[in-house]
DNA sequence: TATCCGTGGAC
DNA sequence: TGTCCAAGGAT
């Protein structure tokens, strides 16, 4: 006699349900099972932003942004009507810059509608929401039964059925295996019970397969084979980039400018500098004409910054000018305003080598 | 369908 | 040092 699948997707749900109410993780945007079960339900707002940075983000790293998010912008219509720049500020380190830019275009289409949109099809609309977002929020803010598929899920629904064909090529087969798995009472709950379980017992290296909830139904465990699933596909190799940075140091501060708003660090403040080469003996020094010849320029320490697609190394410069200049195309930012700035990592990282060299060589 | 898009932590 | 990859979306 073959099992059944309906009923074994309901020893599922309930196995999973049970683990989540003791083993929940407590977070900033979530309400616990217990006061979910009591009639509590999550914020629309908090949600949809938790979601918005967690897309490829870690919940340790997305934390004190969330909750700078919150006390900045208490309300949907406070993010809405802030201005780019100050979203861009607070978002910065936090990286893939056109989450914020979608952010606060999607505050703008949310606020301007007279509800939030509860359904899938509804919240697909806004930008920065795509298919795992709208099923997330949907699911997690307004109990429609649907599962959002993310990397955990993957993972998750990979080894429970040991699916062997490889990702990113098998999407629609997850998703296939996901929507039968909706949970027509609980259906946040059991969409963040599917990401916990993938977040802390069904990792993608060395699973905690003995205290796993669904460790009798896994059919990967069954043949211990966890850890090689899920099948993957090969990626290619990231190529090396080389450039340059010159740290100008003004009496007013330092010499920034703004990025096109698509494409790499798109709408972020920059530092000038050279493009960025694949071939190193492309990237020399050559310090922005319109500073002059006479300067004397000090070298800090190489930075090194990882993309998601290339790896890069630049030659920091710095010098220190006494007067003050005005440049189109440029901005002068003080020092004690760099905090808040739109500065992405790797441009913080160039300002801390630069003034360092500054330093080092002040009197010398 | 494939490529582009940040950053930090674990191993 | 390298490698993987984390609650993906836009184009």
């Amino acid at each position: 006699m073959s099992p059944d699948p309906q009923a074994i997707r309901q020893r599922l749900r309930l196995s999973l349900l049970d683990w989540y109410d003791k083993a929940a993780r407590d977070l900033p945007w979530r309400v616990a099972p217990a006061d979910r079960q009591r009639g509590h339900a999550p914020d629309p707002y908090h949600v949809w932003l938790s979601e918005i940075m967690l897309q490829q983000t870690t919940v340790v790293t997305v934390k004190p942004y969330f909750e700078t998010f919150l006390r900045k912008f208490p309300r949907l219509e406070d993010l809405a009507s802030a201005p780019l720049d100050q979203v861009l500020g607070l978002w910065a380190g936090l990286g893939y810059y056109a989450r914020a830019r979608n952010l606060h275009a999607g505050a703008k289409a949310l606020a301007s509608r007279s509800t939030f949109p509860r359904d899938v099809a509804g919240l697909l609309e806004i930008p920065g929401i795509g298919p795992y977002t709208a099923a997330a929020v949907a699911a997690i803010a307004f109990d429609q039964p649907v599962v959002p598929v993310d990397g955990n899920v993957e993972r998750v629904l990979s080894r429970l059925w040991k699916i062997d064909q490889a990702l990113p090529a098998a999407k629609p087969v997850f998703r296939t295996q996901a929507a039968k798995l909706a949970d027509p009472h609980r259906p946040g709950d059991f969409a963040q019970a599917l990401m916990d379980l993938g977040a802390g017992v069904c990792t993608p290296r060395k699973p905690n397969c003995l205290i796993c909830p669904l460790q009798d139904l896994c059919q990967a465990y069954q043949a211990d084979e966890a850890e090689s699933y899920p099948k993957k596909q090969s990626k290619k190799a990231k190529p090396r980039r080389f450039g340059w940075a010159y740290v100008i140091v003004t009496p007013d501060g330092l010499v920034v400018r703004r990025r096109p708003d698509r494409g790499l660090l798109g709408g972020m403040l920059e530092i000038p500098g050279s493009a960025w080469h694949d071939d190193p003996t492309q990237a020399t020094f050559a310090p922005p004409h319109w500073l002059g010849l006479e300067h004397r320029w000090v070298y800090g320490e190489n930075i090194r910054h990882v993309f998601t697609h290339f790896d890069l190394q630049v030659c920091v410069a710095a010098t220190r000018i006494l007067h003050r200049i005005e440049l189109p195309d440029h901005q002068v930012l003080a020092l004690s305003e760099t905090g808040a700035a739109a500065l992405p990592r790797v441009m913080r990282k160039i300002i801390d080598s630069g003034l360092e060299a500054l330093k080092a060589h002040q009197g010398g």
